[in-house]
DNA sequence: GCGGAAACACTACATATTGTTCCTATATCA
DNA sequence: TGATATAGGAACAATATGTAGTGTTTCCGC
């Protein structure tokens, strides 16, 4: 399986919708988009980019290029994501899910 | 002109080398990887990832990505102080805080 | 149980796009 | 002048893509 089709798998399991639903969000045919969501073909550029905007991701994650030299590859997919959700949220939701966080971030471990 | 191809050019002026030198680095044919500088034809997802490698740069950069999905100056604040607490996480908290945050983004408002 | 919708895999083919070759032109330097 | 390097145009065979048809499996309401 090729990585942008295992990416693409992950990310709409991620996101909770099958590939039919992501087809629809991008405005991609269903059967087109499964073609890419299974490796077997690849989509150009534009809709490379049009994908991944969509999704909530970028072409470097999509591609499999680490974002940071130095930082955790997971971390920074993680606060890529909530980045992302960030948009779709009201400044004061946004503002409630970072003070929840940040209780999280300083709760005493076990 | 395509913006890959503005790229390509500008990219290339960075590193003080001509379009073919930069073919020569990336292991392309000069006259293909010149197709490339000049918008008349787009590589595949694999030559792009190349491409961005030899010439030290990504992908997202090549296509006009923007670095952060994000634009107001407030949304950006609060997530570097999200970035910040997911330091302080483990994996699995700061997933966790990810999944929550993209239900409330998903959540429909009133 | 049954019908229908949805998701997904396989095949096929006309079309569009690419990789490549051949050719021309300009600039630089020995 | 001759040699070398870069850049680009035109054209064609090879390749990959978009789309359609078909079939299978799963799930859900009745």
């Amino acid at each position: 399986m090729d990585l942008l089709a295992r990416r693409l798998q992950e990310r709409a399991k991620q996101l909770g919708i099958s590939n039919a639903e992501a087809a629809r969000r991008v405005g991609l045919e269903e059967r087109r988009y499964a073609h890419y969501a299974s490796g077997r073909r690849e989509p150009d550029l534009a809709t490379l980019v049009r994908i991944a905007a969509t999704l909530g991701t970028t072409p470097n994650w999509l591609l499999g290029v680490p974002a940071g030299p130095d930082i955790d590859a997971d971390v920074s997919t993680l606060v890529e994501r909530f980045a992302y959700a960030a948009n779709s949220m009201s400044l004061r939701e946004l503002e409630l899910c970072v003070i929840q966080a940040e209780a999280v971030a300083a709760a005493p471990r076990k």
